[in-house]
DNA sequence: TTACAAAATTGTAATCATTATAATTTAACA
DNA sequence: TGTTAAATTATAATGATTACAATTTTGTAA
């Protein structure tokens, strides 16, 4: 059985041949992409691909911890396969979002606020080396 | 001297009674607003108020560091005076925005990576305290 | 298999935060 | 007090996301 339809399986989720697309193509890019990317994308194999599918499928697999979103631009959604807890960078010039492989450890602190958490996100912006490099 | 008109003074910004009143709601309410909560309660007191001139002033004040806008809910942008620096709860029930007194000892690491940090945003989501009490 | 019910997909229209535009007013300064 | 650049205003436009209703597909049970 497909990686893929093994996740669905697991999360009790209907197995349909957009939402392992999607859910394969978050798996293989590691950009970060918008709905709008990944709908573009996947598209050009699939012309009858609408966007409110992957609407769909990018919110249900949200919805079960699969995915996750990434507020960091302030103007769209991105999004990510999750795995080990990591932080994000984000380019103000060129958009780009990078992983930063550290986390907090004052995250553990979080229980004795009484809140309950469920994601933790860390997001860092500025110029990254690429811009300014091409900057200089 | 009005605290406020210090602020802009020092960033070479003109002084309006706009840019004044958007600043000293900041600073004076700990909620995190959104431009149109502030739009709405500014406007009792000022109806000629424009919704567009406290787009305006947020960008102003944000371009100058003075304020930070907080790209949490994924839907709306919320605001913040900038202060010593610290993380942010937000509730996906209620929606409310709680400041979190700690940060990141790691950002430090950021130098190794080669971009230039702007800007640190710690975002925790989950269900508040008052949430779980009311749900239970 | 076949049949059925629940859920997914589709295309379109609606929503809502934010931005663009152009006319008018105001702040800063000589 | 007059001049000029910048701020304000009202309105229109944009763009990401959601709502909706008709159609198709999935999972399951006869
Ligand atoms: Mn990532
Ligand atoms: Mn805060
Ligand atoms: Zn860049
Ligand atoms: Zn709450």
């Amino acid at each position: 059985m497909e990686k893929y339809v093994k996740i669905l399986k697991d999360n009790n989720m209907k197995i349909t041949s957009h939402r392992i697309n999607v859910l394969r193509y978050l798996d293989k890019h590691c950009t970060h992409p918008t709905a709008d990317q990944i709908y573009t994308d996947l598209k050009t194999n699939n012309p009858s691909l609408s966007k409110t599918t992957v609407y769909n499928a990018l919110d249900a697999l949200e919805s079960h911890g699969i995915i996750q979103a990434i507020t960091i631009s302030g103007s769209e959604l991105h999004y990510d396969i999750t795995h080990e807890m990591h932080h994000h960078f984000y380019c103000k010039k060129c958009g780009k979002i990078i992983d930063i492989e550290f986390c907090c450890p004052n995250i553990n602190k979080m229980s004795e606020y009484g809140h309950e958490v469920e994601e933790v996100h860390g997001y860092i912006k500025g110029i990254c080396k690429k811009c300014i490099k091409k900057g200089s």
